[in-house]
DNA sequence: ATATGCCGACCAACTAGTAGGTTTGCCTCT
DNA sequence: AGAGGCAAACCTACTAGTTGGTCGGCATAT
């Protein structure tokens, strides 16, 4: 299968980062992990920061169709928060891991620009989801407020993954999804 | 001065570690910062592990010092968490960085042992004391949900961190503090 | 016969860390 | 006051290993 291997590349360098941010993975552990040799992943992507870049990309789109999928089969604010905080706890409970673009963030100032520019659009994109999917009917007079509400719904939840990496456990999580509830309450 | 050197050592190490992460910068990069020859920096700490905890130690003890002084000068509860979302707010306007301990918590599962127990006790620490000077009067009944509150405030702060790097701005910041203040009242 | 996927061998640059020698300044004994 | 000793601070020069990346060649499948 020819894309497999890419598929695999891309599965192992999502893995790494989420675990060691940008900086501490090699393409030798990639290599190892897939089961080919170090030169031939640049076949597939020719460099490091190319094999990132399309990772985050890849990532992003998954998040997208979730998302989608979301705004689709629930029609409630609270209902549809509820769904995307438990992306975060599902990120948590499967993998243990953080969300990529939160782990590529905090190296933000030793990132390629290719990969900065993805972990940017994640940023962008989840909070436009955010004012687009909890507020329905959003006007440019309460915009300040929702774009606000947004920020603090998602600051809250990605702190809470680091959180529940340093304690081994999902509470800070459950605890960041009900005050994400309480904060939309206060403003839906 | 026989302690410059090593507090500029100090200096360095959280500065990059803050920008870049555990992995994201070397004894070259902080030679060339203080002015001295990498070697040199292995007279003050043996190894690189030990330097950055011994950073992460000096971190934690002046972010000790503030919510010291923060419990001496404030004595209600909703202006003691002002003063804690002054000080993230303070780091972001500083020196536009991140918290040391987030920033090495996106690493935790390459971190050295040393390191990661550092970074263990500012989250401990931090929640601890977020559940005694926000909540005078706690008792065993309402512990949980004091320790709840606790998880959300600081996951929300240190969220906004990240977001604010994406943003080149401190509206994440701000908006964080007023979740925080709002989850302090849902539960004061 | 040509493209795809992969590999072994290599590279320059970088990594943390070591060995051994020189300078500096302070303490103590005369 | 001056000499001797000593240790901290720093240096140059090195090690062994790793980093991302290159290149030529060898299969296989089309």
């Amino acid at each position: 299968m020819a894309n497999d291997t890419r598929q695999e590349l891309l599965d192992a360098s999502e893995l790494l980062m989420k675990f060691h941010g940008y900086h501490g993975f090699s393409y030798a552990n990639i290599a190892e992990r897939v089961g080919i040799k170090k030169a031939s992943i640049h076949h597939h992507f020719a460099a490091k920061c190319d094999l990132a870049a399309e990772s985050v990309r890849r990532y992003r789109g998954q998040i997208r169709e979730i998302l989608d999928q979301i705004c689709e089969e629930e029609s409630e604010p609270q209902d549809r928060l509820r769904r995307f905080a438990d992306i975060f706890l599902g990120a948590y409970r499967g993998e243990g891991s953080m969300c990529l673009c939160a782990a590529l963030t905090a190296d933000w100032e030793s990132l390629p620009e290719g990969v900065r520019d993805e972990v940017q659009s994640y940023w962008d994109e989840s909070r436009a989801w955010l004012g687009d999917a909890l507020f329905p009917n959003r006007s440019s007079a309460n915009e300040p407020r929702i774009t606000s509400t947004a920020n603090a719904i998602i600051s809250v939840l990605e702190g809470a993954l680091l959180c529940a990496r340093v304690d081994s456990s999902d509470q800070a999580l459950k605890d960041a999804a009900n005050a994400a509830a309480l904060l939309l309450k206060q403003d839906g």
